[in-house]
DNA sequence: GTCTATAAATAGATAGAC
DNA sequence: GTCTATCTATTTATAGAC
């Protein structure tokens, strides 16, 4: 019953080179940040990275290598994360706390980072280079982010302490889908935590 | 609530057999809480947990039977995590915010309850049981524990943005160990994010 | 209670045909 | 570029001797 598989029905490329930039590479790579997203990097297995993308898992190998390093092709944060959060620094101070939150919850609405974030987050606590990659966002990049409105003796604790809320936000709405806060809208959430990231702008012991 | 029997030190049972309730078994929840704090479930194999405890691989299958269930006995949160929360309730009401942060990282530092708390935090992302454990603890429990401090129309999200910071808390210092958060003292997190909570117990909207 | 030995499944990775 | 077939290592788990 199985049809014959009509053996490539004519695609030829006479004389010409280039069968073109194939797209397999991306489907995987698209396959993968799927997967590690959805189970993290110890529970997602090269075969099934192989079944989403609809190829054979030595495919995989071959345009990857190793688990390893398409994992961290698939974790390859896009440069405008803090970028992001320091677009929503220009502005009237007592409004600060509000946008850093919306400019965050932004970042996990645009699907070109949000799933790089997903993965990030829920590999972190296990896979060391993950780790090493969100503790590298959380502490320089919002420091840089940051610091022409955090200061003070403390001011390096405070942007950590910043990046801690929103990592924990994260953690609560996307992957612990706690209620209430997993199905709240944004506006809600910035009316919330913006008053309390502002502590951190307006530092109650400031001169 | 299966409370664990707990081996009794003494209580000899003079003439008859029984080497006494052996210490095996606890030697071998000991190991497991230790190696899936450092590692998590699916880095953590059963041999690895036998060797931490000096024992064979078969012994730890013979007194727990799936590396799953060892895994739940080992995440069993002590009852006395929420009540530790409950207990910073009491007092001046300017003063909340310090103390539910004093009092959650006094539980860090209580070695009876911290090695739990690690494997909850390091797995959540990963594993469902432990997801669930924590979920039930930063919703239900840390709800009932402030229910007569954090009030009004948005108390329920409230509850839960003062758990998302909290666990952020935690995801920096203990798991990330990012600085300057992972080394500052109780102390100096205390004075900053204590006024950061404290505005979900004065929301800005309160009449 | 504690060990040796091993079953049974699955993992990541490679070789080579077409 | 894409597939089939397979290697090797490691996993959880069990059976059975002592």
């Amino acid at each position: 019953m199985t049809a014959e598989p009509v053996t490539a029905p004519d695609q030829r490329h006479a004389g010409g080179r280039r069968p073109g930039e194939n797209t397999t590479r991306a489907e995987i790579l698209a396959a993968a940040r799927t997967c590690f997203a959805e189970r993290g990097y110890d529970a997602t297995s090269v075969r099934r990275i192989a079944d989403a993308a609809g190829v054979d898992q030595s495919l995989v190998h071959h345009f990857y290598k190793t688990k390893e390093n398409l994992f961290l092709s698939a974790l390859e944060v896009p440069v405008k994360m803090p970028d992001a959060i320091a677009g929503a620094v220009p502005g009237d101070r007592a409004g600060l706390g509000e946008r850093v939150v919306r400019a965050h919850l932004g970042l996990w609405a645009d699907l070109s980072v949000s799933p790089q974030m997903l993965i990030m987050l829920r590999s972190a606590a296990i896979n060391s280079q993950a780790g090493e990659v969100l503790r590298e966002f959380a502490a320089e990049s919002m420091r840089a982010a940051l610091a022409d409105v955090v200061t003070g003796e403390t001011a390096g604790l405070r942007v950590v302490l910043i990046s801690s809320s929103l990592m924990g936000l994260a953690m609560a709405r996307f992957v612990l889908e706690l209620e209430p806060v997993a199905s709240a809208s944004v506006d809600e959430i910035a009316a919330e935590l913006g008053p309390a990231l502002q502590t951190y702008f307006d530092p109650p012991d400031e001169p």
